[in-house]
DNA sequence: GTACGTGCAAAGGTTTTGCATTACA
DNA sequence: TGTAATGCAAAACCTTTGCACGTAC
């Protein structure tokens, strides 16, 4: 939580929640997940609520929102440059630490202004390969 | 529409229309992108064949369907392995050919079955630099 | 002729918005 | 105290589904 305390926005007790919950939060939550969470603790919680701090903490740069899952939006508190594997079976989203930059060739560099880039693998996770048949 | 001549589907006026705008098209057109083009011709085209024609197609493995806008999905008929460029301020999605496989940690691929990967690169294309104050 | 595609309308799921009430700073 | 967050409901979108009718093969 200690990432979380400087940040600039005012702090009532569930979005302290919400940040208690995406703090070091590795599992790539929806905002539904978010609400479920919460709630616990706060039952009139609502997932407007949920939805309005996402988007401030994305506008702060400290949550990334991630467009991987066709479903819906999920959400990243590890901001720093890294990669994604996603299970084709479970859509479990897990963390790839970035070896080194990723390099794209010249002729692209110059045309557009890369900001970030990062690697999306798919495939199947340990826990999957064991029960499904690809 | 050589490539599309004999995917096993059948093949309706609508079919062919939608088929005709996807052959060759790199603007990674959304559902509702296909709709209004084929609408020209078939005024009583419905979205809802839009989006079935579309979920064969991604079936067959003759569509990708790319998660990478967060508001809506888009197409891609180009299926071989190759990469993205995306423009943060017009969200215009630019095919960047591969270069070469993209190597993955060894413990990674260990753990998880790979199916496919590709890179995202995020940025700003050359239209919108002009234009826009980043 | 039959299985399957089409088109319309309705429903489903996620995300956004409006607004009155409440609470942080 | 004033500005901003909360919570509820409704709306906005994109996408899917059900069903009667029509058509490719």
């Amino acid at each position: 939580m200690q990432r979380f305390r400087y940040i600039g926005m005012k702090l009532t007790p569930q979005r302290l929640a919400i940040l208690d919950f995406l703090d070091g939060n590795t599992s790539h939550p929806s905002a539904e997940d978010v609400f479920q969470f919460v709630s616990k603790r706060f039952p009139t919680m609502s997932l407007a609520t949920v939805y309005s701090t996402l988007a401030v903490l994305k506008k702060k740069g400290e949550v990334l929102e991630l467009t991987i899952d066709p479903d819906k939006k999920r959400y990243d508190p590890e901001t720093s440059e890294h990669h994604h594997l996603i299970c084709l079976s479970c859509k479990r989203i897990v963390d790839m630490p970035s070896e080194r930059r990723i390099e794209l060739p010249e002729r692209v560099i110059q045309n557009f202004t890369i900001v970030k880039s990062h690697i999306e693998a798919y495939g199947y996770c340990p826990a999957c390969k064991k029960t499904i048949t690809v």
